[in-house]
DNA sequence: GTCTATAGGATGATAGAC
DNA sequence: GTCTATCATCCTATAGAC
């Protein structure tokens, strides 16, 4: 019989989250997500057609905002590295259960693609926060970038406000070229 | 029959290293393992007396090194954060394959109970590096550190030399204490 | 040291009743 | 929408022959 007043599909993707972000996505069974729901494996099956599927659905929300972010960059004036190392804190932050659970699972990132697409996002950011598409140069981005993302999966009890503003600052240094410790050298950038 | 000249025992080290790291540990079959060796599965529980402890194998000496490394620090003289910096580095990239494929897969975190180590060694480098475990101060060390590991991943054509300069030098700026911009601020840190 | 054969279990997915 | 029952497949691990 139905169960009453749920709405099952979004209960199944917030079991499903929890779980895959605990336990991996190929350590989680169908079969536990539905009977933590009380429900059986075929009645998951009659909302989401297959395990993959359900996983998409969970993290293609934050792909495409990652896209969208690359996209605005570069087009309108939004080329602050400042602001961009911000709101990709807040991006990685408001995501941060599938950015810690999901996308750091191996067969996650194969059975969705992921690599190439994160590569290539990566690519296209970097250039705008080091202006420059040389290794030795975006090195420091990846370094601004990664350890930001890091910051948030080791202090999950740090008050956000307070680790984005010590995160940022870290982050805002370290993208600094390698004649830094001359505050003028990139206007913007050295300035708070 | 025997195989001719062959360390099977350290073939199926190498064989098994390559494909957890491809993809995945729960991913990979001790099957898949044994085929491509040539032998079969009851072959291979000859050499290693579980997949569990297969992996140990390959990932405990890593885990070895960082808790040396660990006790290295605060004892002897060894607190100059660049050298700390620049010896995790080399560290990580001598292990460059182990810390790609293995440390990053959640099953393989959780078999052998890594999260706890890891956090704890963290504590304790963090410590040396920012002189203080408040979580303001703490974050710095994380992003310093964290991201150096990113470039490891993210750039494996870049020779290792230069690769090393260009990262080491942006988490040695992500180290530096929010008043940064000013060189003489923690002396060793900040000078070249 | 390596083999064949198999136990014993879990998994993703489907068919069809209600 | 949810169920029961089942399929086909894969897995880790072991027993015992050679």
């Amino acid at each position: 019989m139905p169960r009453l007043n749920t709405d099952t599909r979004a209960e199944i993707r917030t079991v499903a989250l929890e779980l895959f972000s605990e336990q991996g996505y190929e350590q989680t069974s169908l079969r536990e997500i539905a009977e933590r729901l009380g429900i059986t494996k075929a009645a998951l099956y009659y909302h989401f057609s297959s395990k993959s599927v359900l996983l998409g659905e969970l993290v293609h929300p934050l792909i495409d905002e990652l896209r969208a972010m690359a996209d605005r960059m570069g087009e309108s004036g939004f080329t602050d590295p400042r602001a961009i190392v911000e709101e990709y804190f807040d991006l990685c932050f408001r995501y941060r259960q599938v950015f810690i659970g999901l996308l750091n699972d191996v067969h996650v990132r194969r059975e969705l693609e992921l690599v190439e697409a994160m590569i290539h996002w990566r690519e296209r950011v970097d250039a705008v926060l080091v202006g420059s598409d040389a290794p030795a140069d975006r090195v420091r981005s990846v370094v601004a970038l990664g350890g930001l993302q890091d910051t948030i999966i080791l202090f999950p009890d740090v008050p956000a406000a307070e680790l984005r503003a010590a995160a940022v600052d870290a982050a805002m240094r370290a993208l600094l070229p390698e004649t830094a410790g001359t505050p003028a050298a990139k206007g913007a950038i050295a300035s708070e």
